[in-house]
DNA sequence: AATATTGCCACTAACGAT
DNA sequence: ATCGTTAGTGGCAATATT
């Protein structure tokens, strides 16, 4: 009957011989009998050792999943070349950087179309109560009997003194929107050649 | 407090691609 | 020959467990 370390000492060959099938050459284990090295703490040196092996490999595979989901989100490119490790990381911090940017341009832009929002807003509102006050203007020059029509201004006046004549908000909101047209959402200056998406540009306020 | 576990890092050896 | 990757390994520090 064969024991327990003998019963190890198999698993062990086994997996050995199926890592060198695998990678094609040999495990750089050394052989059981060889276990105990420098610093064995006490009794479990074996079993730390694969179980560490085991943790590691995990560890190892994750950090690969990792990559492979980075490499699956950052566009690389035309160039079908190997994607090193190094430069996987490189692209993804241009890209990030990239992002950034963008982020922020089309954050200013934003703000620039809200302050464009309110001045037309306001306009709006002024044109608007223009129309209502000549409109009853109208309706008490009619119930007048005089026929001073001469004093009637027209809609256009009316609407010309009311409507246009901007508060200074209004003027610093409507320059903001002349200073901040030019603000466009691609990105001119990028060194990358990545197809980002400017469609949406013009978000929703 | 001693011990075990966990996670990370650096070194090394081996391999494949160029 | 060189470079990049992979895997095993030892060591260390932080944290958890006993």
């Amino acid at each position: 009957m064969q024991s327990i370390a003998q019963l190890l000492q198999a698993a062990d060959f086994i997996e050995r011989r199926e890592r060198e099938a695998e990678h094609g050459y040999a495990s750089t284990l050394p052989m059981p009998d060889l276990y105990s090295k420098k610093r064995t703490k006490g009794k479990k040196a074996q079993g730390n050792r694969s179980t560490h092996n085991e943790l590691e490999k995990n560890r190892r595979a994750q950090l690969r999943h990792c990559l492979e989901q980075l490499k699956s989100i950052v566009p690389l490119g035309q160039d079908t070349s190997r994607h090193t490790t190094l430069g996987l990381l490189t692209k993804a911090k241009g890209f990030i950087k990239i992002l950034e940017d963008k982020e922020k341009k089309q954050t200013s832009q934003k703000e620039n179309l809200r302050r464009e929002r309110r001045h037309l807003q306001r306009k709006l509102e002024s044109l608007t109560a223009g129309q209502y006050r000549v409109r009853q203007e109208r309706s008490i020059s009619e119930c007048s009997t005089s026929t001073n029509s001469t004093t009637s201004t027209s809609e256009s006046d009316e609407v010309d003194i009311l409507g246009y004549n901007s508060s200074p908000s209004d003027t610093d909101d409507h320059s903001s929107i002349l200073s901040g047209g030019s603000d466009g959402c691609g990105l001119d200056n990028n060194n990358f050649s990545y197809n980002m998406d400017d469609s949406n540009c013009s978000d929703t306020l």
